[in-house]
DNA sequence: AGAATTAAGTCAATATGACTGACGTAAATT
DNA sequence: AATTTACGTCAGTCATATTGACTTAATTCT
């Protein structure tokens, strides 16, 4: 048997408010709902960090992880309140995933500079050398996605990806992926 | 201060190893990581859940009660081994959250019958009508990232998030996505 | 008719990743 | 000197998922 087996069985009762009225308008709205890209996008996005999730599995690492690597790799020398407003998560969720990287030699802790309260992170040789790996599936991912489609499409993919974020956080993340390294302060 | 903060602090000790070679080769794996796609991916998808989130928050459930409310208002009359098929999860996941949408009046559950064994599941008239409320805030994000796009943009959207898919499953989502309603067996 | 399989549900135990709220310490800023 | 910031931690909770075993009823297979 496959893995997906979808055979659901007959309806036997059709709903009635589903039998299409006389008046075309009246069924516009609940015709045009985009059920295939809705769709489309919770499976894509499931097998997308899929890749990555099993190779964390290995380490006993999982999706948490990822995400703090993945920004950490990025944003080296970050600051965990940095790090928090990013991934729109709690300070206690971050402290135990955070501290099982360090602990496993994946993400390290530096004084700040100039600020000595700041805990700056940065990967390890490893930390840097698993989140390599890890993109890596994406990109292979992402590529194979693109294969076939018309010059141009990256980028109205890209376009697209980025309004859908909400507008108000668009420029920060704009700024988040274009520069990594903002140099400034 | 706004929501997302992305100040990191400058990075003391640039990696050595991230400083270019001489050969371009070397380094073209690592500049190709197409970490802008990445990161788009996950702010994208976590605002196109987090709409429908806001709504069900209200009703005490979360994502795991729209992914099931989603399914059966697509598919009525699916039975539960085949809703547990395409999201991939145990029944015992599954058995909390649609006892919650039964005891809710969400979704009803029917005798099948051909088969007496199967509890075929349907929204109710007050579950339709949610589920009908959150296609609609995930229609008018996707509309939103579609505006300005060229002609044919929406297709190609969906042709990429179809790729990004596992091949060995895309054939069986495919028929899930155009056929809610197979009507075969 | 009897055996095997399937659909659904349930029990018990566990893991992960998130949350709230409060508190503490050290360092920097005002 | 007072306030704010950066970080960490304690304690408790919640949501969503897992595995494995077991039951009941109904259907299908031999």
């Amino acid at each position: 048997m496959t893995d997906v087996n979808f055979k659901p069985a007959i309806s036997p009762v059709p709903r009635e408010e589903d039998v299409a009225s006389n008046d075309p308008a009246q069924n516009e709205a609940e015709d045009s709902l985009p059920y295939d890209l809705i769709e489309l996008l919770f499976f894509a996005y499931k097998d997308f960090t899929g890749d990555p999730d099993d190779v964390l599995a290995e380490f006993e690492f999982g999706r948490a992880h990822h995400r703090v690597l993945h920004f950490v790799e990025r944003n080296p020398g970050i600051m965990v309140t940095d790090l928090l407003g990013i991934l729109r998560i709690t300070k206690q969720s971050l402290g135990r995933v955070l501290k099982q990287l360090v602990d496993a030699g994946i993400i390290e802790q530096r004084e700040g500079l100039n600020d000595r309260r700041q805990r700056l992170l940065y990967t390890t040789e490893r930390g840097h050398t698993l989140a390599e790996e890890l993109a890596h599936l994406q990109q292979k991912r992402l590529e194979r996605a693109l294969i076939g489609l018309p010059d141009g499409s990256e980028e109205i993919v890209r376009q697209f990806l980025l309004q859908m974020i909400d507008p108000e956080a668009r420029a920060d993340i704009m700024r988040l992926i274009r520069s990594p390294f903002p140099l400034k302060d």
